[in-house]
DNA sequence: CGAAACATTGACCCGAATCAAGCATTGTGG
DNA sequence: CCACAATGCTTGATTCGGGTCAATGTTTCG
């Protein structure tokens, strides 16, 4: 938990918000100076629960973490995956209660922000405020492409789709063809099938060499060809950046 | 066409924005005051096409309309519908690209305001621009919610939910019992299932009574019984006003 | 070492898709 | 005013993708 840990994170999130609106040196100082209290989680921990009110932003400074929602049987539907620099409950700062869930998919460091200190934020930088609405049409965009997947996809095309959203994600703050921390169940949950259909699945990816299959967790080898599987197509993540 | 017409679609909107930020009367005459281009479409009607680059935001003043993303097979997902007060594409006022294509779904007036006149409501009014961002949050809850109907609900649960919601959101703005001007094919592609499937269930669900086919649409009979079927919460729509 | 968590595989089943035929409304032109 | 096309709805027979159940294998870690 040095400090130097905590600027990485913070830097995570300016260059977010820079790529979403023209922020100047003020806007930019105001993001680095939030007053956030650093905690760390291990892998697979509730950070907000369905039906929670809020206080506090939590920003993801460094690891991974989902958002999910639940029918009362107990089935769970993962709906999004967020990486450092993301905030996972902006909502919160905005509407009554939480409708979701959110939780760790790995060990994972937060910073939590009081609302009051974010409220101050977009009122005194408006840019801030509009970079922020944005990345939230932008969160927007990958839910509706997610819906594609889940009604009009096959199991297969729709778990390439996820590999390569998640490998392309995941290229911008890692080493390429690192593999993904994500547990069959935690495939399943998000593609909305069953542990053993993912398990079938990705044997088949793997049969056709367009993924490895470690015990550390699944691998993309193959992006082009994974994304030939699905028709995956980047730009409902409206990020510009060189594929 | 009259101008009585398009007060009413702004009301809807005004009204809809204050129970999301608290306005001040200026901030209200800001937006009363928008300038627009009334123009009036057939049901089915393509309004916006998926990689559209658009250079204003359309308003529904009154009518239906939907969101949906298709597969290069033609295969087709609605992710949302949208009634009067309702923009259609405030994302394209903020990112690129439109990801998604928005067609009207009965006869429809909508109001075209350009986007520097909203660039500049925005600027000079936060609190306006606080409210909207505010509702792409609550676009975005419903849009989970459809996820979870998708990824984890049985195709009667899926149907029944989706019939409480237009049910619940058309009661702002309609008497009840209206019949909903919704095609089979139209269900069908909003829950991720075929014609054939759609028209089964829903001869379920009227053989329990909790429905009515008639030749204009699906009439919602039993709303509680529709409710129970499906676990119908609508918190998730963040609205509060008295069930 | 043993327990717990995660992954794989096979046999069988079921919900929804597909294919196909026929019916009911609506609207249009002769 | 009727004919008939177009559109939308219903229903049955059959198929198939993915679920369920169950047994077994594999890592990881206390």
């Amino acid at each position: 938990m040095s400090g130097a840990d905590h600027d990485a994170g913070r830097q995570h999130l300016l260059r977010k918000l820079q790529s979403l609106a023209r922020l100047s040196a003020d806007d930019a100082e105001a993001i680095l100076a939030l007053p956030m209290d650093v905690q760390t989680w291990p892998a697979n921990h509730p950070l907000v629960r369905e039906g929670d009110t809020l206080s506090a932003c939590q920003l993801i400074l460094d690891g991974f973490a989902c958002h999910h929602k639940s029918l009362p049987d107990g089935s769970r539907q993962v709906v999004s995956f967020h990486i450092p620099g993301d905030f996972l409950d902006l909502q919160g700062l905005q509407l009554g209660t939480m409708d979701y869930g959110v939780s760790t998919l790995v060990p994972t460091v937060v910073g939590r922000v009081v609302h009051t200190a974010l409220h101050e934020l977009t009122w005194r930088h408006p840019r801030v405020a509009a970079a922020l609405w944005r990345d939230t049409l932008a969160d927007a965009a990958v839910l509706r492409e997610w819906m594609l997947c889940l009604g009009r996809r096959t199991a297969r095309e729709h778990l390439a789709h996820l590999l390569c959203e998640v490998a392309w994600r995941f290229s911008i703050i890692l080493p390429p063809v690192h593999s993904m921390p994500l547990t069959h169940d935690d495939l399943a949950d998000s593609i909305g099938l069953t542990r053993v259909e993912v398990s079938r699945e990705l044997e088949g990816l793997r049969r056709d060499g367009l993924i490895g299959l470690q015990p550390s967790g699944v691998a993309v080898l193959d992006l082009d060809g994974l994304a030939r599987v699905c028709d995956f197509t980047p730009a409902y993540l409206h990020q510009d950046r060189a594929t």
